[in-house]
DNA sequence: CCTCATTTCATATCGTTGTTATGGCAATGC
DNA sequence: GCATTGCCATAACAACGATATGAAATGAGG
């Protein structure tokens, strides 16, 4: 076989196409093929297709976002954590609004399904910690879910311009702090909790 | 002017571009002309173009959303409402996939914005009466869009096939209450309020 | 070093999509 | 009764994703 291991082309096409839907371009066929320097048949050797493509942008996708959840360092606030993850997930959403938005567009879905699942984990960890900590008495995994549900819902609704961008830190603390209290936590320590976790990224800028 | 009032075309039109996306027909511009039994040119008679009748589809869907809404009666218990509210949302969204997917696509949104508040506006006034009874300490109109924000998030992931469609009524419920709690209601007859507002929805079908 | 199988991609073409141009037709206002 | 005006059928166009085909490049076996 010729050229056994050499994605030089695979990310090229994946960044170009990453960098279309980033300035608001389409995300055409020629135009990936054009900016990454080659022709149409690159995209279906590598993708097999479009699809392939946008799913491959997808998982890309998914992958910072999950990077990203896994630089924050567990504390011995565990409720404090599971907030921290949750304002991490939002704002990595609006700093990165057109990738956020490729993630949750097409179909089917096997690989990411596998790595977003990473990601609700360790969500789910945080929330195990506060279980064994007495502070929740729901599942944890249902516990992480809902806060995914709560975020992923405020970014949607910020990113498609519905709700300004501005109100997203209010509302993110508010609906955490209500998955948390709903789970059995005391309200005075969630509410510090939550203030902690929130506002322990606010600086991170990106 | 030749035929002033006569939308018998428009709203045939209209119809069939929902009758396609509830089938999971690609919904093309030549398709909704054959099925209304003209030509592709009436499309751009009555929206201009494919993207105001994409547009139109939208506005109908948010109409029969907000009438939904609207049957929800009033009872002594504003939680309870608001709570039932919600579930009605969800599962409104839940029985008609297509059109509600529909109704978040794509861009520019003025009268349908119109219409939408008039929907927030139902939920905010439900919020109102909850805090004149001393039950909410929150604004009322962020209690409504937090309601919103969760029923959206939990209908996208949903309706995307991330989550199964039977655990929409816990989750929906869980997230309610937290919303409420997080609102400053009492934990245990909050979830009476909820309990309540969302089973009272259940036999409704669709 | 030569050969040959295999991968990769450049060119050309096709089917389908949304859009525009053109003209006929029917209904309305004077 | 006639011109005007809105409505739509027909046809052509541009752009898109997809496919067919063949040339160039690469790595393995003798």
């Amino acid at each position: 076989m010729a050229r056994t291991s050499d994605h030089r082309v695979r990310v090229e096409l994946i960044e170009q196409a990453a960098a279309l839907l980033a300035t608001d371009e389409p995300l055409t066929l020629r135009a990936v093929a054009e900016r990454s320097g080659t022709s149409t048949m690159a995209v279906y050797t590598h993708f097999g297709g479009m699809p392939g493509l946008r799913e491959a942008v997808r998982n890309e996708g998914f992958r910072r976002l999950v990077a990203r959840l896994e630089g924050i360092d567990d504390t011995e606030d565990p409720v404090r954590d599971l907030a921290a993850l949750g304002a991490a997930y939002v704002r990595h959403g609006i700093a990165h609004p057109h990738l956020y938005r490729a993630m949750f567009d097409p179909g089917t879905g096997l690989e990411n399904e596998e790595v977003a699942a990473e990601g609700l984990l360790r969500l789910t960890q945080a929330a195990e910690r506060a279980r064994a900590d007495g502070r929740f008495r729901s599942e944890p995994v249902d516990v992480a879910i809902r806060q995914w549900i709560a975020g992923h819902g405020l970014l949607d609704l910020v990113l498609r311009g519905v709700l300004p961008a501005t109100s997203a830190a209010a509302h993110g603390a508010s609906l955490t702090l209500g998955v948390f209290l709903a789970a059995g936590d005391e309200p005075e320590r969630c509410r510090l909790s939550v203030t902690e976790g929130w506002s322990s990224i606010a600086e991170h800028g990106r």
